[in-house]
DNA sequence: TGTACATCAGTGAACGCGCGTTCACTGATGTAC
DNA sequence: TGTACATCAGTGAACGCGCGTTCACTGATGTAC
C-alpha cells in the first residue's frame, strides 16, 4: 500500500498494520453511512488523530477508497467461497447455487453501502485501479466452478439454447478458460444469465426497486434463485 | 414545481417555463459529467447568472435534482411506451418484447448518467419523494402489458414454473392488478424474473461490469432478451 | 392613453461550512556501534 | 550496557477551494384604474 515499510516482523511494523486496520474500519463506518462520498477529515476526527496523520498510511482519500473497494471485493468473494465449500456433497450443485447465492444476497444485505460501492453506479471521478480486477472475479469463479461441476456430471444439454454465434461465442469461451472452465458456450451464456439476474435482484432489493412491492424478500429471492436453477438446468 | 407562478398563459408564465427547461438541461449536462454530485453554483455559472437566481426557480438544489429524475423516468417510460406502440402488429407479443427491451438499453446508453440516477445506487442523503413513483412504473406497465395480451392469446402456460405460496403469492397478485393485469402469480412472476435480468443486463453493461470480456455488446444483450423471451414462455 | 403601483427576475455580497492536501515541527521509538 | 543517530507517527497551522443558502437591493415588466 505505501512504500515505505518499516522492517518487516518488528513491532513498528505491527503496530503500523494494526492501523491501517483500523484506519480503513472507521472508513468503511463512514461508507456505511454517507456512501462513496467518504471524507478523510470526517474518518480522522472519529479517530481522534488530525487529518493529517492519515496521510502517514495512505497517501491520498482515492487510495484509502481503493483499499476499501479491494477488501469489500474480497469480503464479499470470500463469503461466497466458505458457503460454497461449506456444502459437503459436492456433487449436489443445487445446494451449492442456492448456498452461493443465499450468501452473496446475505452479504450484500449486511453491507448494503459496501455493495454500492462495487456494483453501484460508478463514483464519479473515480477510477477503479488495475489491482481490484482480480477480486472482483471471486464470486464469478465459485459460480462457474458450480457451473462446470453440473456439466462434466452430464447434468446440463445445450438442448434448448440458442446456439452462440461467432464473434460473441469466442468471448465467452475465453470466459469459461479464464473461469477454468471447459464448457460450451451456450450453457457458459446461461450461466451468466443467472449470474446477471442474480446480481440484478439483489441490486433491486438493496436500491429500492421493489420498495412498497414485495415485502417477503426471502421468499421472493429464493422463488428467484430456484428459477434460475431451472434455467440453467441444475438439479 | 414553485408556488407563486404568475397568471397562466402570460408571457411571463412562458418565459419562466423556458427559463427552468434550461436550467433543467444544463443541469442534465452536468449530470452527464459528473453523476449525482449535482452543483447548483455549477449550473448557474453555465447559464451565466449569480448562482442566487436559481432560487427562484427551484428552492434547493435537492428539488432540482428530483426534477431531473422525475424527467428520466418520464423519458424512459415514454421511450418503452413508444418502442412498444410502434410494433404495428399487436399480437406480435415476441416482437414487441424485443422492441421494448432494445429501447430500453438504447435509452439508457445514450443517457448512461441518468440512468445511474434512477437506477444505480441510492444518493447518500437524498430520498426520492412520493412523486418519483408514478413516472418509475411506466416501464413496468409497458412489459406487464405485453406479459397479459401474451396470456390472453393462450400463449403462456403456468407449467413448468413452480407454484408461488402465500404471502409472496399476494403480494404479486396485488401487483398484476395495479399493472392492469390478469395473469396467475407463476407468470407474473416468470415476467418480473426477465424484467431483472434486463435491468441487470443493463446495469452490468454501464457499470462496468462486462468491461474487457464481452465486447460484442448488441449480441449479447440480444442474446439475454432472446433467453428471457423463452423462459417466458414468449413465441 | 397615461399614471401609480405591484410583481417578479436577477444581482452581489455575505454567512458558515467542510473538504483534500502540504509543510515544518516535535517527540518518541528503534538501530548501530 | 550505553550513547549517537536515524526513522517514524502524529501535530497544528495554513493553503485554496467549492458548496448551498439567505438577504437586501435594483430595475424591468405587467396590471388596475
Amino acid at each position: 500500500m505505501t512504500e515505505k515499510t518499516p522492517a518487516a516482523g518488528s513491532i513498528r511494523a505491527r503496530v503500523r498494520a494494526e492501523m491501517i486496520d483500523e484506519i480503513k474500519n472507521v472508513a468503511r463506518r463512514h461508507v456505511a453511512n454517507e456512501g462513496a462520498a467518504l471524507s478523510l477529515r470526517a474518518v480522522s476526527r472519529d479517530m481522534g488523530m488530525v487529518s493529517s496523520a492519515l496521510y502517514r498510511y495512505f497517501p491520498s482519500r482515492d487510495e484509502l477508497l481503493t483499499a476499501l473497494i479491494i477488501d469489500a471485493y474480497d469480503s464479499m468473494g470470500e463469503a461466497a467461497e466458505t458457503a460454497d465449500a461449506n456444502v459437503s456433497n459436492r456433487s449436489d450443485v443445487l445446494a451449492r447455487w442456492h448456498a452461493v447465492a443465499n450468501a452473496l444476497r446475505a452479504w450484500s444485505l449486511a453491507q448494503p453501502h459496501e455493495y454500492a460501492l462495487i456494483y453501484g453506479s460508478p463514483v464519479p471521478g473515480y477510477a477503479a485501479p488495475r489491482d481490484t480486477v482480480g477480486p472482483a472475479t471471486r464470486p464469478v469463479v465459485v459460480l462457474g466452478a458450480i457451473l462446470a461441476d453440473a456439466y462434466e456430471a452430464g447434468m446440463l444439454t445445450e438442448a434448448g439454447s440458442p446456439p452462440v454465434r461467432n464473434p460473441l461465442r469466442r468471448e465467452i469461451a475465453v470466459l469459461s478458460v479464464h473461469i477454468g472452465a471447459k464448457i460450451p458456450p451456450s450453457i457458459m451464456a446461461r450461466g451468466m444469465i443467472a449470474w446477471t439476474e442474480l446480481f440484478g435482484a439483489i441490486s433491486f432489493e438493496l436500491f429500492g426497486r421493489i420498495d412498497n412491492t414485495i415485502d417477503e424478500r426471502d421468499d421472493w429471492f429464493h422463488y428467484q434463485t430456484r428459477a434460475m436453477a431451472t434455467f440453467i438446468g441444475l438439479r
